[in-house]
RNA sequence: GGGCAAGUGGCGGAAUUGGUAUACGCGCUAGUCUUAGGAACUAGUACCGUAAGGUUUAAGAGUUCGAGUCUCUUCUUGCCCA
């Protein structure tokens, strides 16, 4: 019998797909349509199991609807602006254009090989100005709806490089490629409004029921919407009535307020701007990152004003103002009151300002004057006291009590904050979308004119230049008004996270020249019906593209839709177990081999090799697997069909070789099976045709359940099982040849969305057409179920028995059963509980 | 420190949603056959026990006729936020 040659007929199957274009997507609205996206790569030169795992999910699901009779859109793209083009051309001396193009290439023969139905026709890549053109005019649009605005603003600044740097690109506070302490830095950047939308995106993500429960609540947590109130504290100083705006979540601490704190951007700071001290203090700020997790660990410190405020309640207790580098000008009224008692980082700051510590809250059944604070800040809930009117109330009543006095008494009112900041998309990078913009002599920033665009990045650069290589190219950024004016192009770039906040709707109209997206496209193919990617995209990417979408659609009212993602799901990753050397180094797994003893060593010098633990495969750690060496070895059908086999899809997948090799051999098996099938002879009656029909039908039903909800590896299973009774009646003469055909062209059409090349290469001789097999319900209904008899909730015995059987019929029968009987003989049956065809329950009583 | 998941054989994992725990696969054991291969096939494989039978879903408690599934406490691991 011919072997199934992977190489051969995966490559014929791939060739036909692609001259018959069979996975085109037209628009047809008599046609249900299917939007099937998985998140597109970065190019970064070759694919890796990550991508294997996210695309044959994608691309089960997509076959899987198509053979459902939807009309499906299931495009690929690259995200191919960003950072490593950059980094890659200046070490290779190569032009980050022509690197990408060039991973792009290779990237995309790779994805060919996994025989992924893909619409190449719409294929599109960021870094085209015929991508980056839309969305310089979507820029123009979004300045004009008042959604993009510029304001200074802090960046991480490498002194070393004269370069801003990513948060990511800052590791334990020093620049990735200088190691230099990285500064902060004030710049004036762009912004998009998202906090504009901050309520809607947070009330629209209720309504994402399709969407993972964690994904909406780390979302939810980044919004981060806070109830608080503003208080208004009078400044103690004679001919002066002004006031400072605080805001707080936790009014209900106001009695134990020790001192005010100022951010180094508050209006008050800027008085102290000769000041020696200040300027000091400024310059120590300076070096501080600009997380928040970097300005929760650094030292809390603060410049004295010698200003007071009054306490609102306390007229003689007066607080002393101080600017200090822990509280933030973006978030609230960038001034707080300081309660060290019930706050962390107010107790760090008073301790080492030798400021007072005044406990408001303490637990339920303590005693008030055996409450102290030294080092650790109460923060639980409790009791008030030491708080006038406030005494005895929990700290929720507390807090609304103390907004309704403040309110009442014109102190301050109630207010609801977001921790959302606007998006700052101002990059100071040559490889990404040039913004639009021109200053005039005055130093305006005017927006471009359509007409103009795209604005295209110079072709000659100098990327070893310090700084940003668009501002210090010779002749790029020097440009004229329409009236002549001279004027001076913004050298600032997107950030690429813009890029990839519409590429969803691209894909409807990819090659529309007159605007980023054509409404009727979108409107019939938006929004996407499923999105599949990595956790790790839960909170920037689809909080971006969700309000590009509403920015987008702000004052347009053409849009049939809002958010462009209808259902998501997110892959676990994969892991692969990691191996060291005797001098700690790792090794990549073909570096190794096992002994006879059975333990790992190199296979050079057969030396001891250390194996750790299961991790997600990446470079550093040496414990990753090509996919394209795979495809080779085993064929992509087989790389496809352990992917999905070994665990559910959501949860991180283990890399074995023993697994993708199993799962070779079963394609082969039912490669194997699949012409006996077809040469079947008719040697018996039939004696085991209903039996195969009923367990085919029940296949049917299964897979498509569980395809339905994303149980992959369950339907893996469950085709595991249907072969196992298949080979049984093949070997053993059990059903006509008649029915073997007709049911074995079921399982080739089920195999179609996991295993494509040799599912069509089943069906090539059987049946050209191709459908997903119904299910018959009535077929499910067993004739025969089992019957488990227990004794006090333990089980003694089971009766086979026929559907539907009467609780008295089952009673007397497993009256008969031995351990059953032995067991209910000298006990008094107090009741009995039946379920009907699962499960008869006799209770005793001693 | 806070929040959210999860914990089932030697391993990856199933479990009609509260009703036979361990489907399916890997690995392992024994055997058959041979064109000695990336074999294939047959049987077995949670644990204790020769068996009858008993025990078992991280640990402990609770609700229930009945709990892997629901509730509480503890432990461990992972992720996110700080």
């Amino acid at each position: 019998m011919e072997r199934y040659n992977i190489k051969i007929v995966e490559k014929k199957w791939q060739n036909i797909w692609a001259s018959k274009k069979s996975d085109s997507a037209t628009l047809n609205k008599s046609k249900k349509k299917f939007y099937c996206l998985e998140m597109f790569p970065y190019p970064s030169g070759k694919i890796h199991m990550g991508h294997v795992r996210n695309y044959t999910i994608g691309d089960a699901l997509a076959r899987y609807k198509k053979l459902k009779g939807f009309n499906v859109l299931h495009p690929m793209g690259w995200d191919s602006f960003g950072l490593p083009a950059e980094n890659a051309a200046r070490e290779n001396n190569l032009h980050p254009k022509d690197w990408t193009k060039k991973n792009i290439e290779s990237m995309k023969k790779q994805l060919k090989l996994l025989g992924l139905s893909l619409d190449w026709d719409r294929e599109i890549s960021t870094c085209d100005p015929e991508y980056y053109k839309h969305q310089q005019e979507f820029f123009i649009e979004l300045f004009k709806k008042k959604l993009v605005y510029k304001k200074d603003t802090y960046v991480n600044w490498d002194p070393a490089e004269q370069t801003v740097l990513a948060n990511e690109q800052v590791i334990d506070g020093r620049g990735w490629r200088s190691g230099v302490v990285v500064e902060r830095k004030k710049l004036s950047q762009w912004f998009f409004n998202i906090k504009k939308f901050s309520q809607n995106l947070l009330d629209e993500l209720e309504k994402l029921n399709n969407w993972p429960s964690k994904v909406k609540l780390m979302q939810k947590n980044w919004i981060g919407k806070s109830f608080g109130c503003e208080i208004n504290f009078q400044i103690d100083k004679e001919n002066n009535k002004e006031k400072i705006k605080v805001f707080t979540t936790r009014p209900d601490t106001i009695f134990g307020a020790s001192f005010i704190a100022l951010s180094i951007d508050h209006p008050i700071a800027k008085n102290f701007e000769k000041n020696k001290d200040f300027i000091k203090f400024k310059l120590d700020c300076s070096k501080t990152g600009t997380t928040e997790e970097a300005l929760a660990l650094a030292e809390k410190i603060g410049f004295n004003t010698n200003l007071f405020a009054l306490h609102p309640f306390k007229k003689e207790t007066r607080l002393p103002i101080y600017i200090a580098n822990f509280v933030l000008m973006d978030y609230g009224t960038g001034a707080i009151f300081g309660c060290p008692a019930h706050d962390q980082r107010d107790l760090d700051f008073a301790n080492k300002y030798k400021l007072n510590v005044l406990p408001v809250v303490k637990p339920k059944k303590v005693d008030p004057k055996k409450f102290k604070i030294d080092i650790e800040a109460y923060t639980e809930d409790g009791i008030l006291f030491n708080s006038d009117f406030l005494n005895n109330l929990t700290v929720s009543e507390a807090i609304e009590k103390a907004v309704d006095v403040i309110t009442k008494n014109n102190f301050g009112e109630k207010k609801i904050t977001f921790r959302l900041k606007d998006w700052g998309v101002s990059r100071q990078r040559y490889w990404g979308c040039p913004i639009p913009i021109v200053y005039n002599e005055k130093g305006e920033a005017l927006i471009v004119d359509k007409k103009d665009l795209p604005i295209l990045l110079p072709e000659n650069v100098d990327l070893n230049v310090k700084g940003n290589p668009l501002e210090k190219h010779p002749t790029w950024k020097f440009t004229k008004l329409a009236s002549g004016e001279k004027a001076i192009r913004e050298t600032d770039t997107l950030d690429t996270f813009v890029d990839s906040s519409w590429y969803f709707l691209r894909f409807c109209s990819p090659k529309d020249k007159e605007y980023g997206y054509k409404i009727e496209d979108i409107n019939y193919w938006m929004p996407v019906d499923q999105y599949i990617g990595g956790v790790e995209h839960a909170i920037l990417h689809l909080l971006y593209s969700r309000f590009f979408m509403r920015a987008l659609a702000f004052e347009n009212k053409n849009f049939n839709f809002i958010e462009p993602f209808e259902s998501l799901f997110t892959q676990g990753m994969v892991c692969h177990e990691t191996y060291k050397d005797e001098n700690n180094k790792w090794l990549y797994p073909d570096e190794i081999e096992k002994n006879s003893k059975g333990y790992f060593v190199t296979k050079k010098e057969k030396k001891k090799v250390t194996v750790g633990p299961s991790e997600s495969m990446s470079k550093s750690k040496k414990n990753t697997v090509d996919p394209e060496e795979m495809i080779n070895m085993y064929g992509a059908d087989s790389i496809r069909w352990f992917m999905l086999s070994d665990s559910p899809p959501e949860r991180d997948v283990q890399w074995s070789q023993e697994g993708v090799s199993a799962a070779f051999k079963f394609i082969q098996k039912l490669w194997k099976l699949n012409n006996e099938v077809l040469v079947k002879k008719d040697t018996t009656l039939g004696s085991g045709d209903a039996v195969l029909k009923k367990a085919v039908n029940k296949t049917v039903y299964n897979v498509t359940k569980n395809l339905d909800n994303f149980q992959y590896n369950v339907v893996i299973a469950n085709m595991h099982e249907i072969y196992n009774i298949f080979y049984d009646h093949v070997i053993n003469n059990k059903a006509s040849s008649k029915t073997l055909k007709d049911e074995w062209e079921k399982i080739t059409m089920l195999l179609m969305p996991i295993t494509p090349h040799l599912a069509h290469e089943c069906c090539e001789k059987i049946n050209k057409k191709f459908y997903w097999p119904k299910f018959d319900s009535k077929l499910l209904k067993e004739e025969n179920c089992t019957i488990v008899i227990q004794v006090d909730g333990r089980k003694r015995g089971i009766l086979e028995m026929p559907v539907n059987s009467e609780e008295e019929t089952v009673i007397n029968k497993s009256r008969k059963i031995d351990n059953v009987s032995k067991n209910i003989s000298n006990a008094k049956i107090v009741k009995s509980i039946y379920i009907k065809n699962r499960l008869l329950n006799f209770i005793t009583k001693k």
